[in-house]
DNA sequence: GATAGGATGCTCT
DNA sequence: GAGCATCCTATCC
């Protein structure tokens, strides 16, 4: 099964395609993860994208090919991993927010040495990078041409998905008017949901 | 189990 | 300079 052409199946709009990635394998170097929960995030018409005010340096990516790796770096310490979705010049991604380590499994215990069971290793969108080795190194490198960071459609679609709120987005865009994260339901490494909370300084 | 607070630096205004 | 698509540890049930 999986997607006959996996550049145009992603080209698709991002809340289409975002819950077809659950249950894909996101492959680099030894580990790989199987995406268990994303989240789309689209462009001018969302609030909560990166894309919402205009292409900057960093989102650059974005605005680019379905396909390739949009890589980011946010709270001072944590680099966080998106599938660029829809056409180019039309700023799509879906954010991978966890997954289940399928291989390489050593490697991402040595990486994350801070997680106590193997459901936590990527349980998290920060977390499942760090598992991964995934840096801002891997900003725009292409999923599709076989290289060390890759991803594979699932074997089938997942029968049963589930769809609500955004996680930790900030302003107009993280409440119900954006139900626009996925995960599958019941499943050990999905990770908790949490509000956007302001930080002082 | 839950909640609170600190860490830490890139990116854009 | 302010804000951030977060995680970890400590502490309290």
């Amino acid at each position: 099964m999986g997607w006959a052409d996996p550049r145009a199946h992603l080209a698709g709009d991002a809340v289409a395609v975002a819950p077809t990635l659950l249950g894909a394998v996101l492959t680099a170097g030894d580990v790989a993860i199987r995406i268990t929960e994303v989240e789309a995030y689209r462009g001018t018409d969302d609030p909560g994208s990166h894309a919402f005010r205009g292409r900057t340096r960093r989102n650059g990516v974005m605005f680019g090919e379905a396909g390739r790796l949009y890589a980011y770096f946010t709270y001072g310490m944590h680099v966080c991993v998106n599938v660029v979705t829809g056409a180019v010049d039309e700023p799509q991604a879906v954010l991978l927010r966890a997954g289940e380590v399928v291989a390489g499994i050593e490697t991402a215990r040595a990486r994350r040495a801070s997680a106590r069971r193997d459901v936590d290793l990527a349980r998290g969108p920060a977390r499942l990078a760090s598992a991964l080795g995934l840096t801002l190194a891997d900003d725009g490198v292409d999923l599709l041409d076989g290289g060390a960071v890759r991803l594979v459609a699932p074997a089938h679609p997942e029968p049963d998905t589930a769809r609500g709120p955004r996680t930790g987005v900030s302003g107009p865009g993280g409440g119900a008017d954006y139900p626009w994260r996925f995960w599958l339901p019941d499943d050990p490494t999905v990770s908790p949901y949490r509000a956007h909370v302001p930080r002082r300084r």
